[in-house]
DNA sequence: AATCTGCATGGAGGA
DNA sequence: CCTCCATGCAGATTG
């Protein structure tokens, strides 16, 4: 950590800033960034889209087209991101623009499908698409594109990177210079980084990340609708306070969580810190943070926390819907700055750490805008708030992470529990329909979800145990903790699954698109004619296929009582299980004439052998291998099909 | 039919 | 009078 000047001349924050660690250029070296944009691709779109979340719909920065994580072209995409494009590929202002259209990107989709294969972790994890790209292969795919998109690449500024560091080269590179930030994708992170994942997730992040704008923290822009902002660096910090007490408007004395609020000493409302527009700010909307719980949650976390705003939940709000309204003034204060009424995803801690993703967005009205927040069904839910309760936004400085707290209306008092709590009465949340911060699920050198700055909570405002049993709810596809009752309903869990969907994350589909797409990494063969070519990248021998795979049929492993396995497929044509090599490998169709390695059974005229055993392994009888040849065959080519499918549609794509 | 989605409407409150 | 926002509503979508 030190002091220099961010190289990304995009960035909102080009004085003099924190910066932690470097951007990888394509042509080696490193770049400079400031803490905004370093902690930016930490939690950038595409990051989590690939390497934690693995499924899923993602929103293109740039022309808010939907793009599906799972396939190879989004893949590609991400892979691009590496060398300073943003964007997906169907957007015409990214220099990888229309990549998945040219018949030459057919290519390096043949060799993203190889990859993919290739990289398939043998014990069926879904790491994949969570390995790091080798460079050769980047090189390659950037050298194909650089050919394809010659005008996007001038010469000056292939490879060379004092090109891409020099001064405002970089903006060249941006679509967009208000987008401001690189979106450094995981897929790219160097060994190195990878080895300092846990120090970049120890810090401060954005944990919203997009859309950064010249000045201002969080995500300030120059001129929002006109109002000129202030250009303010650093918040102040908590201790911004108390020090103007606003006059007691109608609206909170007579909001349900705010006329408690008042009735305690301690709870006044404090003057918004630095923003746009914040003088603009109603009453009603000024934290009603205590001084004692501030100061207590800034001294366990070793952390700055700005308390932005709050807002009192009405039954909208806290309906089925799922839509937060947003006061104006504070959406455009505090959030990034949005042009397209699809708005953004946008990550927000709660006071457990989890990490919920909402759609932030507006809509027209009136010749003006109505911010919402969509998707907070399942967070209002885990919070088990209610119409009157009062849901507070704040801000972990430094680092700009959103935190998103609540204070319940309650019997006597209030109860609060964000992370601004003074601890009294912190909820026993549930987890359910928390989109938990996905490379805890998925990463098994464990979690990583609890930022350090929460891990400074005190215990009871944390996760119960910090560690709580992933169930794949197969019905809302989250983490459910033991049960609160409104995730029994089940109308609620359907909408919050619905909802989440348009969030493109984190929702049952992504969960079963993530199974399928697993499903189908299991299917995936080299080609039969094609030959390797061994590379050697980091110790680690890649082989690399011209052809692209192709699918193949899934068979079972058994163990024997003696030890040992053994491999079993099922023909095809008469549905006979035969006993395979282990090593071998099939076609997608297989037919026990394809039965090489045992020909007394390269008919389907003979009867399987060793049947029982099998069938001890599948867990299924006599009866139901009757129906096996009927149903259950037709079903499991079903399934297989649906991995095809994913992978096909992908490959289309 | 239920739910989602985008927009419209009108009351409340501030200027 | 104007802006904001809570909520309603209708068309679209989904199961």
């Amino acid at each position: 950590m030190g002091q220099k000047i961010c190289m990304n001349a995009s960035c909102a924050t080009t004085n003099t800033v924190e910066w932690k660690k470097g951007w990888p250029l394509r042509a080696g070296g490193v770049a400079d960034l400031c803490f905004r944009c370093g902690s930016a691709y930490e939690s950038s779109l595409f990051c989590d889209t690939f390497h934690k979340e693995q499924s899923g719909w993602r929103e293109c920065f740039l022309c808010h087209k939907r793009l599906h994580c799972g396939c190879i072209a989004s893949k590609l995409m991400v892979e691009l991101l590496d060398f300073g494009g943003v964007g997906c590929t169907n957007c015409s202002s990214c220099y990888s623009s229309s990549l998945n259209k040219r018949s030459e990107s057919q290519d390096l989709l043949g060799r993203l499908t190889m990859m993919l294969a290739e990289r398939q972790p043998p014990n069926g994890e879904s790491g994949i698409l969570g390995n790091n790209i080798d460079s050769g292969r980047l090189s390659q795919l950037c050298q194909v594109v650089e050919a394809n998109e010659p005008d996007r690449f001038p010469q000056s500024q292939r490879g060379d990177p004092k090109t891409l560091l020099g001064g405002d080269k970089r903006e060249e590179f941006m679509p967009q210079p208000e987008l401001g930030k690189l979106f450094k994708p995981e897929s790219t992170k160097s060994v190195m980084e990878t080895r300092d994942m846990q120090e970049s997730l120890s810090q401060p992040s954005l944990s919203m990340s997009l859309a950064v704008t010249p000045s201002g923290p969080p995500f300030p822009s120059g001129v929002v609708e006109g109002k000129k902002q202030s250009n303010v660096t650093r918040s102040p910090t908590v201790q911004s306070s108390c020090s103007v007490l606003p006059k007691p408007s109608k609206s909170a004395v007579s909001t349900p969580g705010t006329s408690k609020a008042a009735s305690c000493p301690l709870r006044s409302a404090r003057p918004p810190v630095e923003g746009r527009g914040r003088n603009h700010l109603l009453p009603r909307y000024w934290p009603r943070i205590t001084d004692q719980e501030l100061q207590q949650i800034s001294g366990n976390l070793n952390s700055k926390i700005v308390p932005l705003f709050e807002k009192t939940l009405s039954a909208s709000d806290a309906g089925r819907i799922g839509r937060l309204v947003l006061p104006k003034a504070c959406a455009e204060a505090y959030f990034p700055s949005i042009h397209q009424s699809e708005g953004i995803p946008l990550k927000i801690q709660d006071v457990k750490g989890k990490e919920w993703t909402f759609q932030f967005r507006f809509w027209p009205n009136n010749n003006s805008r109505m911010y919402v927040l969509e998707g907070v069904t399942p967070c209002i839910q885990s919070m088990q708030l209610q119409a009157g309760d009062t849901v507070t936004f704040s801000r972990i400085d430094p680092g700009g992470k959103l935190v998103l707290g609540f204070r319940k209306t309650a019997c006597g008092g209030e109860q609060q529990g964000s992370g601004l709590t003074n601890g009294t009465s912190a909820e026993d949340t549930s987890s359910s329909g928390v989109t938990e911060n996905p490379s805890s699920i998925n990463d098994p050198a464990g979690p990583l979800q609890m930022p350090k700055e929460m891990k400074g909570l005190p215990e009871h405002l944390s996760s119960p145990d910090g560690e709580i049993s992933l169930q794949k709810n197969k019905n809302n596809g989250v983490r459910t903790g033991d049960g609160s009752p409104q995730i029994k309903e089940k109308k609620r869990t359907r909408n919050i699954g619905t909802k989440n969907k348009r969030l493109l994350l984190h929702n049952e589909e992504s969960m079963e698109l993530r199974l399928t797409w697993e499903e189908a990494q299991d299917l995936l063969r080299p080609s039969p004619s094609a030959k390797p070519t061994i590379v050697t990248i980091e110790d680690n021998e890649f082989e690399e296929y011209d052809e692209p795979p192709v699918f193949g049929k899934k068979t079972v492993f058994t163990s024997r009582p003696s030890g040992g396995q053994e491999q079993w497929a099922q023909c095809d044509d008469c549905s006979k299980w035969r006993r395979l090599p282990l090593d071998a490998l099939l076609p997608s169709r297989w037919t026990c004439s394809d039965n090489v390695w045992d020909l007394d059974r390269c008919s389907c005229s003979v009867p399987e052998k060793n049947l029982k055993e099998l069938e001890s392994f599948l867990g299924v009888g006599r009866e139901t291998k009757k129906q096996r040849s009927g149903e259950k065959q037709r079903e499991g080519r079903k399934e297989e099909a649906s991995g095809l499918e994913a992978l096909a549609s992908a490959a289309a794509l």
